[in-house]
DNA sequence: CATGGCATGTTTACACCGTAAGCGCAACGG
DNA sequence: CCGTTGCGCTTACGGTGTAAACATGCCATG
């Protein structure tokens, strides 16, 4: 039933679509070598411990970026480029919201490696591209800090509001008692519906054009 | 040589001093009662639970940003406030680098409670002092969005960059390989020197002041 | 074809983790 | 004076990551 050979691309695959299922903290290597339909000590052949698994499986899902629709043909300007960088990263986002703070937090190879786009081959044709569109040196790199900034700070945000289905009881009690809460904070009782609501689709628009219209005065200047 | 008395606030303080030093990881229930000299099981009279400490932690953090010397001067304009809580949220990043990925990364109680400012105690400092700058209530809360986004993605990566001693091996070979798996990669290569480069203070400062310009036009619009 | 090594999975074992349950004790209110 | 009650301790259990020895099959070489 399972197949003949393990192999590590295959462990990390397992791991990604279980943590999907199940969260980060139900992976377990003991598990893991059960949805396998192994022992635990198998996957130390082919992964060296439960954080070399976590690093395959960000740069699974880092590396598989590249092969997204909106990658894989050439951008006709830096800012298309840049808005197909962004909204393939998004999409990552939303498929994996267990795993994104993940990538979001875990250490990299190198300081200068800035999540989301932490792999050398990702620095190297974020950098690279942008200079075939005219960047100076300064400007790519400064480009690509700004950039993995505003993309951290908007994704994380956007997965940390939809991953919780475990907010609020059902009991009467409760919902009295949460309400009391609020009574203390008057401006957030008044705004609580506006603060509920979900623009963040929008909101991920306006600050990227934002972001690449500050960019692009960085560049004149 | 210990206190008489356990609390749940000395527990706090003792973790937040402990995950400092030590990281994290290291934040075992029964370490903890051996810092404070005590069982591992007394700890649970105060804290249900290793997940309520840290909620603990962070809770406290966060609590504390109103203690900040920026913050306890009442604010002369919104963007005088805006600077005040960025700065002392950076502040608090840099002072516990290895705690601020949890303030950003744990579920919060409300999913309209975005990191960093999580309590609603924040929120309703926040959006109350912007209202009193004259913001309209979609004004502030978009101002809320946008701020946390824009702290989150730029702390979080600055933190980052700094979070690692442990990368480079000191052995001959070693480095070698590194420069040799680095030859893939040119452009990165001849950047490397301005990749490595730390402008964060800068960068923050511009950021932010291009944030609160960005408010600033969506006020008047 | 035989055989010996090597890759791969299994078994066993250990230290450590979070935490449930019950115990003992000391302080305090009646 | 004594009971109650709060708090820390002891013990115990199931689960975790992983080191080490072991088993087994395949594949190349004689």
């Amino acid at each position: 039933m399972a197949q003949k050979r393990l192999t590590r691309d295959h462990i990390v695959l397992t791991a990604i679509a279980f943590v999907d299922e199940h969260g980060l903290d139900a992976l377990t290597m003991r598990r893991l070598g059960d949805v396998l339909g192994v022992e635990a000590m198998a996957l130390y052949r082919h992964v060296s411990g439960r954080e070399d698994l976590l690093e395959g499986v960000v740069a699974n899902l880092i590396d598989n970026l590249f092969a997204n629709d909106l990658m894989i043909e050439t951008p006709t300007s830096w800012e298309d480029y840049l808005q197909r960088v962004a909204n393939s990263t998004l999409q990552l986002a939303r498929e994996h919201p267990e795993i994104f703070p993940l990538i979001a937090t875990q250490p990299s190879e190198a300081p200068w490696l800035r999540p989301p786009l932490r792999s050398l081959r990702w620095v190297e044709e974020f950098l690279s591209t942008l200079q075939r569109f005219g960047f100076s040196d300064k400007n790519a790199v400064s480009a690509y800090k700004a950039f993995t900034s505003f993309l951290i700070g908007d994704l994380l945000l956007q997965v940390h509001s939809t991953g919780l289905d475990h907010v609020i009881g059902f009991d009467g009690d409760e919902g009295a008692h949460k309400e009391a809460d609020l009574s203390d904070y008057p401006t957030v009782t008044r705004l609580s519906a506006l603060l509920g609501q979900d623009h963040s689709q929008r909101e991920f628009d306006d600050a990227l054009d934002d972001l690449i219209e500050r960019i692009r005065t960085t560049l004149t200047k």
